[in-house]
DNA sequence: GGGGGTTCCTTTATCGTTAACGTGGTCCTC
DNA sequence: GAGGACCACGTTAACGATAAAGGAACCCCC
């Protein structure tokens, strides 16, 4: 069994206050004793018992992250960001996936609410806000990442995405594309959001497209990847067919991506892809892919350093929310001329 | 403030064990009053407080996972499988990154032996087995991942190194390669197995290469690609260059890619290219790069399930050690005829 | 009608730590 | 030499739950 505060004391003839003391610094312990304490903890390797010291002091130290998927290159910059500004604070991170499945979220949620966490950063793949009425009963600082709620007003951190989705189709238009469509994602607020910047461009351009240019977004548990490939196929039939296609992130782009390939065509002379996430493979795939950035690591950085705010705020201050800059990527893939 | 089963027992005139007993299923409850619990429980959306029971429990229904890099498609795909088992039986997991740094890792170590945590899941980046020895000491169950180390009887899942280098090599020499080179990657168990079998494979067919066919792993802090990428300019220099080349694992085989294409040679007719790993975008890149699956899931999966046995046996048993199958997966990077 | 079982709940102690408060010294001050 | 101000610790009571043991009420049976 580990040694606790009470071994310690008894084998120094002080009481478990002192120990306690010593440990956190306290002003109040002649040096003597301090050094004798110090030593034990030392020679005995001692850490004070945190799930102890968490009920009383009510502080876990530990913050939670639900994303929808850990193998998403782009979340697992967000956790690593994240968990790099949490260590140097002492705190540890308890990831959880919910599979882009809205229940199985809302199930993480509650079971990192039983866990007392001193804050909850989540990524959510959910419709409803049901689970963050439930956090906030408990007073639990949040703190929406990447995806939001229109008329929930919550902490959170993200890109702008209509400006994502306007980059990224004034980009195709500047490349010379003048049929472009788009592979929307899920019913989040990220996809709609680059849904509409992707409209606000065409229109501003008078260019607005046929409405079966954005195929709807196929449910399901596919694979993001399977998905982009089977909507562009879609695509692939129309007459006339796109010259530029926006994909709603990069796994839809390289799903896209193939099966333009497959069908014989040329990118980006034939059709121009750019994807958003400027995950850390896009430059080596068959096409490099032209993405627009959200700053992944940067977003779990200010997610964590907002956190730590919030764990040390009395009240619950007025939501606060950091919109980061997107940033237009260009490679390969709508590498042409006007 | 949550509400506690102090509140939820006074409201109903019982006492707060017989709300405990409630939530834990004792038989020795009333149907009525029972009954009358679960109702309060549920309007109130009580659920117990995970520390506390920690406390007295001693089990803190959560495991530690510690992996050199989040980021990596290997761990994270070894994080997920972990998390789906894990979640099924009601524990969280903690995860944290070493940055492939030995200290930080010791660091995280302690950490988490803080925590008092159920299991401990270590993929090392370390030299010594002195954390190891830490965790034993606090008979905290604990399982190595991926890498393990000679002389530290553990319990642990991975592949057969060795045998995965020999498989890699042996493809090559399938396909027709003569000049077999390695890129190598750190002094850890699973680059020193696939050496091994790099070898093996070669002195089979008797065809050792020569010794600066192996440049030295370079050391610091780069990017595992960026460091693929200068061994392969190393190789490319050499006279003759080699025909093929095994790398450690994936990420240091694309930057191997990127150096011989730079170079202005041909995938595979002029040097074939096989990685480790079989991470999800390797049928994407550039040229489709062969690899040697490992398993990742399966490592996951297996080892949250050997994490399961160990906390609830009495004893420690002796450690058991869990080889998975490796498997060539060949792509277009090895495709040409013998 | 007393011994013995069930059934159903309560009482008490405990987990390892911290917070709040108390208490003897010593030293200084007037 | 009484009063007060440190100093360096100790005592006690939490925190929110569980474990173990202890009854009260009721029934059964010879």
């Amino acid at each position: 069994m580990p040694v606790r505060m009470k071994d310690i004391a008894r084998d120094l003839g002080v009481s478990v206050v002192t120990v306690s003391k010593v440990l956190r610094n306290h002003t109040d312990i002649g040096e003597e004793t301090r050094q004798r304490v110090l030593k034990r903890v030392r020679d005995l390797h001692f850490q004070p018992n945190l799930t102890a010291r968490a009920l009383v002091t009510g502080r876990t130290y530990t913050v939670g992250l639900v994303v929808p998927d850990l193998v998403h290159p782009f979340f697992a910059e967000v956790a690593k960001g994240l968990s790099s500004v949490l260590r140097k604070s002492g705190y540890s991170l308890i990831i959880t996936s919910s599979e882009e499945d809205p229940d199985l979220e809302a199930q993480e949620i509650d079971r990192l609410l039983a866990r007392r966490l001193d804050a909850i950063i989540v990524a959510s793949a959910q419709w409803t806000v049901a689970s963050f009425r439930l956090i906030e009963e408990q007073k639990t600082p949040y703190i929406l990442v990447d995806r939001q709620f229109a008329g929930l007003p919550a902490n959170f951190v993200g890109v702008d995405d209509e400006l994502v989705g306007e980059l990224a189709t004034d980009h195709l238009i500047a490349v010379g594309c003048r049929r472009i469509a788009h592979i929307r994602g899920p019913e989040v607020s990220t996809a709609l959001g680059r849904l509409a910047g992707y409209r606000r461009a065409l229109a501003r351009d008078d260019l607005r497209p046929p409405a079966h240019y954005v195929p709807e977004g196929m449910a399901g548990d596919d694979e993001t990847e399977v998905r982009g490939r089977a909507a562009m196929q879609k695509l692939l039939q129309l007459d006339p067919p796109p010259d530029g296609v926006f994909c709603y992130n990069d796994p839809t782009a390289v799903g896209a991506m193939s099966a333009i390939l497959a069908a014989g065509l040329r990118i980006p002379e034939d059709i121009a892809v750019i994807g958003c996430g400027n995950v850390h493979y896009d430059a080596s795939l068959r096409v490099p892919l032209s993405s627009i950035d959200q700053r992944s690591a940067v977003m779990g950085e200010q997610a964590a350093k907002l956190a730590l705010s919030l764990i040390g705020a009395k009240a619950s201050a007025k939501p606060k929310s950091i919109i980061l800059e997107p940033k237009l990527v260009p490679r390969a893939s709508t590498a042409r001329r006007p």
